[in-house]
DNA sequence: CCTACCGATCGGTAGG
DNA sequence: CCTACCGATCGGTAGG
């Protein structure tokens, strides 16, 4: 949000926390300087220092945010889906759409949390586990006879989503919008025809 | 290899490469510095410099050597698979091994190859697309059928066992030995039993 | 003139 | 909220 005039101390700290993921996604997190984005954001680097702590709690706030509404997506599906068996599909869809729409913070999710100190990495890792499990009841909930291997079954599907958006940026040949409903025939297909022990 | 009294000049380049690898993998390219990569190999700064000349030749010279020896596994795979079917069954399974005897050099290949130059970064990402046609030819041997969307499928396939290898280390409670099987069932039962269009 | 290094320090920049 | 800085450490290289 380069020279963008944000209004107020809100305003400007989510301004600082855009172009903050932006520069991790772009360059990494310990590659990316506090001069870089002060002058991204248009401010001296002590203004920077007012609104955030230091640099791990810019890198804290966006991972947390982005965990939190993955979250926060898991319980809306959960609480509309009213069938059990389309609560999986549903969910990759609304998963692709989400990251999508915050490629960068989720990039930050996935490649620089693991810097972060133990007690704010714990905190984001314990979300994470929240959403897998999410994903794991409604593997359950389309075959019950998967429901013991449901949450491994769920981290390869998180596997293939998160990969998607590591090597897909926005424009190239093969999106992410037509890789979707592959990732969801491929999961569904596999999951109701895989061997039941 | 700290400490390790390495045998002449390739003796030593490997030691500091292996030393390298696992530094890199454990703090990031970035956050690791040459000193700590020095004190490691129990060597001054600039013996360092002495094998390599800086430090994104360490970088690519890791990445290159792993991607050239994922692409000989597939090159064996193919050479010694005579029924096409089941090539890619084993060529997950060897896939996995290959991973798990190199974990750190591969989580290199993942993740900090994004910072090298172009030409370096370049030679690298075209070994990685022979790797990943390697695999398509597999799937579409598997299904022709699916030979359109082999290379994305081939993709997807990547991203699951990739991602094993970021969230499990070595001694975890799911290790990726017991994963693998895990993986292969999911892909095969999916990418025989999805739609053909 | 080669190899395999050493102790010390270069010019710049990191987070704060 | 800026200019002006700090202790330390960065990647890389000097002479011997």
């Amino acid at each position: 949000m380069a020279r963008g005039r944000a209004s107020g101390y809100p305003g400007q700290r989510a301004a600082i926390l855009a172009a903050s993921a932006r520069l991790f996604a772009q360059h990494g997190f310990a590659a990316t300087s506090m001069n870089q984005l002060a002058q991204a954001c248009g401010l001296s680097k002590p203004a920077l220092y007012h609104y955030f702590a230091d640099k791990d709690a810019l890198l804290a706030e966006i991972a947390e945010a982005h965990v939190r509404q993955l979250l926060a997506v898991v319980r809306d599906v959960e609480a509309a889906c009213a069938d059990p068996a389309a609560r999986l599909p549903l969910l990759i869809r609304r998963f692709v759409e989400e990251y999508a729409g915050a490629q960068d913070a989720h990039r930050v999710l996935t490649e620089d949390v693991r810097f972060l100190d133990d007690a704010r990495r714990t905190r984001i890792l314990d979300i994470e586990r929240e959403v897998v499990a999410g994903f794991a009841d409604a593997i359950a909930a389309l075959r019950p006879q998967l429901a013991g291997r449901a949450k491994p079954l769920a981290m390869l599907l998180f596997g293939m989503i998160n990969w998607l958006f590591t090597w897909f940026r926005p424009g190239g040949r093969l999106d992410y919008a037509a890789l979707a409903p592959l990732v969801a025939d491929l999961f569904l297909h596999g999951a109701l025809n895989m061997g039941p022990e």
